[in-house]
DNA sequence: CTAACTGTTATATTTAATATATAACAGCAT
DNA sequence: ATGCTGTTATATATTAAATATAACAGTTAG
């Protein structure tokens, strides 16, 4: 799993963290039951504090999506896809409520979003 | 114009503030040179502090949406009407960049997008 | 059992962003 | 002159984020 941070960024490091994991979920990059790479591990590989990864991992486990056993690591939670993809779809669902919001007080019409959206999505083939 | 602040919320106060003002610029509430409320009374209003309302001037000065004169107060300044619609296009374009990506990802078709657009876009109506 | 991995807990500290309070200063207009 | 405007500087408080360190505890392979 390849994860990313940026020092820079305005979004905390472990908010970063958990993202990444996420992302590898969705994308099936992570598949049920696999190992995580241990907080140790992946603190010393981004130079960042284990707490970090830690507060990362502990976040990841309430929301349902890796298990954590002391003493041999965490794991990607079983019957979870669905749990993703939800989620993900809540997190686009609050993209577009945005994005209806700002087009109607700036007088945008839908026509120029569809345009938009295709132009996008074309874009990444 | 009606600004309605969350102490609680996530985003700080003078950005509510300038998204407040930007918003009612776009939607023409707020009108080419109309005078603004002056900080002092804006801070009095919202109860919080006139450095918080300076913050948000400050800012919302130096990207070119409103001007300040000593002594006199803020005005909305001219021909921004462009302006705003082009950094709200560029909002627009961020959330359905990350629309994109997360649908790639997550194995979300552009059809179920689409849907979802329609259903919220039609949901203000 | 021991060594070398795992995660856990507690404590202390640092840094940066946000927000406040206060006061003195300066410009404008009636 | 009075009473509005904005400006500047200083000090302070609060919170989130991140770090560092160390001691503790579970698992597993040898």
């Amino acid at each position: 799993m390849n994860i990313i941070i940026s020092n820079s960024s305005e979004t905390p490091i472990y908010e970063q963290i958990k993202q990444a994991i996420k992302k590898a979920i969705a994308s099936n990059e992570l598949k049920e039951n696999e190992v995580l790479p241990s907080i140790r591990n992946l603190a010393q590989n981004l130079r960042i504090s284990v707490m970090t990864v830690k507060k990362s991992y502990d976040e990841l486990e309430q929301e349902g999506f890796i298990k954590t056993v002391q003493g041999k690591g965490s794991y990607v939670a079983p019957q979870n896809l669905e749990l993703i993809k939800e989620e993900q779809i809540k997190q686009i669902e609050k993209h577009i409520e945005k994005i209806v919001t700002i087009s109607q007080y700036a007088g945008i019409g839908k026509d120029e979003i569809i345009e938009l959206f295709d132009y996008f999505y074309g874009e990444q083939y």
